[in-house]
DNA sequence: GTGTGGCAGTTAG
DNA sequence: CTAACTGCCACAC
């Protein structure tokens, strides 16, 4: 993870006319709740189902640059609130949601190159950890195939839950629970790759 | 089922 | 530079 890469971005923000205020904020859908951090131009810069995950991304930003300030933002005027809601309720498979998040540059080659690759899996489908290395251009880099899936900063948009072993579920940073209820939602039945 | 060694990428020191 | 740590896999018992 490049800190220089996510200096920039703030560096760049502030060029650019704009204060840091993020919104740093929890949502709620039925069993399930997303924290989100939402940079200055409206955009979703980490979204996660992991409480420690969303906490370690704020530290990052604020270490980097003390105008850097975290706002809430009240669920029903969340922007994607209804995009979200829709997921979560079976009613919608691909999200209209313009993903332009700083972590992701931040990220490393390889990294970047897995973040790709889960993009690109259908929903309701899988793929395993074996099969997203070798997409990746390392057939052998397995364990770090699941290690760049736990560092996706962008859950549910990078479908990481999508990503299960060759035998059993694998892991999941936001619990196991987690991934199986979104397996469940999503109809998963097969791999489809 | 369970042990165990090997693995590649990333990070901390 | 090492050493430690993973959302794993293969191959043994």
């Amino acid at each position: 993870m490049s800190q220089r890469y996510l200096k920039n971005y703030l560096q760049k923000l502030s060029k650019a006319g704009n204060n840091l205020n993020f919104v740093s904020a929890a949502y709620r859908y039925g069993k399930f709740t997303i924290y989100c951090l939402i940079g200055p131009e409206e955009n979703i810069i980490h979204l996660t189902f992991a409480p420690n995950r969303h906490e370690l991304a704020q530290k990052q930003l604020a270490g980097l640059d003390q105008n850097v300030c975290f706002k809430t933002l009240q669920q029903d005027v969340f922007r994607y609130n209804i995009v979200f809601h829709d997921y979560f309720t079976g009613n919608l498979s691909r999200f209209p949601i313009k993903t332009d998040s700083p972590f992701i540059g931040a990220g490393t080659r390889f990294q970047q190159r897995v973040w790709h690759h889960i993009s690109a899996i259908p929903y309701g489908c899988s793929i395993t950890y074996k099969r997203l290395a070798e997409l990746a251009g390392s057939p052998k880099a397995v364990r770090a195939a699941g290690t760049a899936c736990g560092a996706n900063p962008l859950a549910l948009i990078i479908p990481c839950h999508r990503v299960v072993a060759q035998k059993g579920l694998g892991g999941f940073a936001g619990g196991l629970a987690a991934k199986k209820s979104l397996l469940a939602l999503e109809g998963f039945k097969n791999n489809c790759i």
